[in-house]
DNA sequence: TACTTATATATGACTTGTCATATATGATAA
DNA sequence: TTATCATATATGACAAGTCATATATAAGTA
């Protein structure tokens, strides 16, 4: 249920439209919350029926924007949710799957997934690298959490990379 | 649809009811990927409609178990999903959507969250370093690869400890 | 004997997310 | 001018997983 929340936060700095939204995940959480456009447009129209959130089609615009506005019900909604304490929720990681089963194909064909994953998990974090370097290292608490939900990705990347070579080792 | 492939590995090692299945699994892929018991009954359902899996209906038992066993055709559908290479699945992390929006609640509010967090991860680090130690360290490339699952999961718990820990010390 | 727990399977209702596709306009480039 | 791309929203069909609940038997215990 967070893509409401995630909607209700991208909504507490300022009014969007599903398409705003749509390129600000993109651009901004993507890589721990991939937003589906589709889904982004029927949530908004869950939270709209909840009074959660209010729309105002913009007038004189040619174009067909409905720019979505968060309520005080919406604001409350989502701080109370900020604030909650859940735990973790497991994910689902169909590769250790394949590794739980991996003798069936033999040693070498394990080796070709570990590696593939390898030049993966390597390419993100050029990638991460790249963006946190862009990023200001000093700054309020809003700059510093951004920056921390980065580090969190390059962080969990690393310890793939670490553990990937264990396991390559392991299986020498 | 890897719970397909994952219920096609178990079956790969001996045939099972979806109750044995629902043992097997929480006792072991659990924490990487959690079954839902109607959801095994479904995918079950589907495997036969494929013919990747059989079911023999256990006569003399008077409990109705049915036993499931995997066919030619779905071990070498099992094999081949193994081999295959698919770019890693993002997973959404609610979490992470907090930490994003964390400056609507607080300094304080944020760290309640990182420490309860911290928590939990440290209370998992205990239960991986518990089994991990009950665990052979050497042995076959069965052994190895199931302690490597083990291990990832501990790895990625490391990091998170880890980042907290820097989290924490940036907001301070 | 009565109660509880483990074994064993199944279905309905629902939520969340995915994928394809449809529609229409404005801006820009060939 | 024509094609293409970005803007902008919407829906249908489907897949995967969750949660509650129903059913029935066997085994062990109070």
């Amino acid at each position: 249920m967070s893509l409401r929340h995630a909607i209700l936060g991208f909504l507490s700095v300022k009014p969007m439209s599903g398409y705003d939204l749509r390129k600000h995940m993109d651009a901004s959480v993507q890589h721990f919350w991939p937003a589906d456009q589709a889904q982004i447009y029927r949530t908004l129209t869950g939270l709209v029926a909840d009074g959660l959130v209010e729309v105002q089609d913009v007038a004189g615009d040619a174009r067909q924007r409905r720019m979505h506005i968060a309520t005080t019900a919406g604001l409350t909604e989502l701080d109370c949710w900020l604030r909650s304490i859940y735990p973790a929720d497991v994910s689902r990681e169909p590769f250790l799957i394949k590794m739980f089963f991996g003798s069936r194909i033999g040693a070498d064909s394990v080796r070709a997934l570990l590696l593939a994953r390898k030049a993966e998990a390597e390419a993100m974090l050029v990638t991460y690298q790249g963006i946190a370097a862009s990023l200001p290292t000093h700054g309020d608490l809003n700059l510093a959490l951004r920056r921390a939900t980065l580090l969190s990705g390059l962080r969990h990347v690393e310890a793939e990379i670490l553990w990937i070579g264990e396991t390559l080792k392991e299986i020498e």
